[in-house]
DNA sequence: AGGCTATATAACCGATAAGATATTTAAGTG
DNA sequence: CACTTAAATATCTTATCGGTTATATAGCCT
């Protein structure tokens, strides 16, 4: 894992307006128009934004005429969530609500239990 | 989740001398000489990464005489997870694995967790 | 008090960030 | 070709960052 590419990550995701841009992304696929839309900034602010976001790998475009879709792409968050990884032993409560989390995920494998 | 409470922590991410500082204190408490040693920075450019950390919630200080040792504060780490879970259904091949992952983990059995 | 050690603060510098407005490029349409 | 829409680029401004050196503060020890 470079240190170049967290830098970037956690850089990407340091401004409120990205990480919404990312969460709009989320849904799927959304224009320059469309992301500029919610927020009470310029266009060209935007495309700033998205600059950021794509040379940190978080973002890659496509072409559908004059328009340029942004779409999410989450492998370095996952670097980003290796890296945080490593102080799982100091986040012991959340371990276990996690741990939870999945032991429920787990469940819903099996034969129906009645009530939990 | 306040939105500059993530601000300040993927900022503080965002450098790679504070995450290395980061990594150093999972290991325990540092004094602000032991945390500038292992790099080719001044002290007071450590002891601005270490204001960072604290405003970021990261560490926190105590007092030993005149040394004021770093402890890890993991918590807002919790919250940045939290956050980049949200793209959880990206990542199917990683939680795949964080899913075998907590399956070994679970085995293990670790003992109660102290700091030293 | 004087001196040593550990840390913080001040002042400064160059680089970068985040925003704005104005303009340009690219692509489609009449 | 002119016009419209979508997005990118240029230029500028202000603020913050990350580093420096020099200095101040705080706490211990004689």
């Amino acid at each position: 894992m470079q240190t170049d590419q967290l830098d970037a990550t956690f850089a990407a995701l340091a401004d409120p307006t990205r990480r919404a841009i990312l969460t709009r992304l989320a849904e799927g696929e959304a224009t320059v128009m469309e992301l500029t839309e919610p927020f009470d900034l310029s266009q060209p602010a935007i495309s700033k934004h998205i600059k950021v976001l794509e040379k940190a790998g978080l973002v890659s475009r496509s072409r559908d005429a004059q328009r340029r879709p942004c779409k999410l792409e989450a492998r370095p968050l996952g670097e980003a969530i290796d890296f945080l990884e490593q102080y799982r032993r100091f986040l012991e409560v959340r371990y276990a609500k996690l741990d939870a989390l999945l032991e429920t995920l787990k469940t819903v494998n099996d034969p129906p239990a009645g009530t939990g």
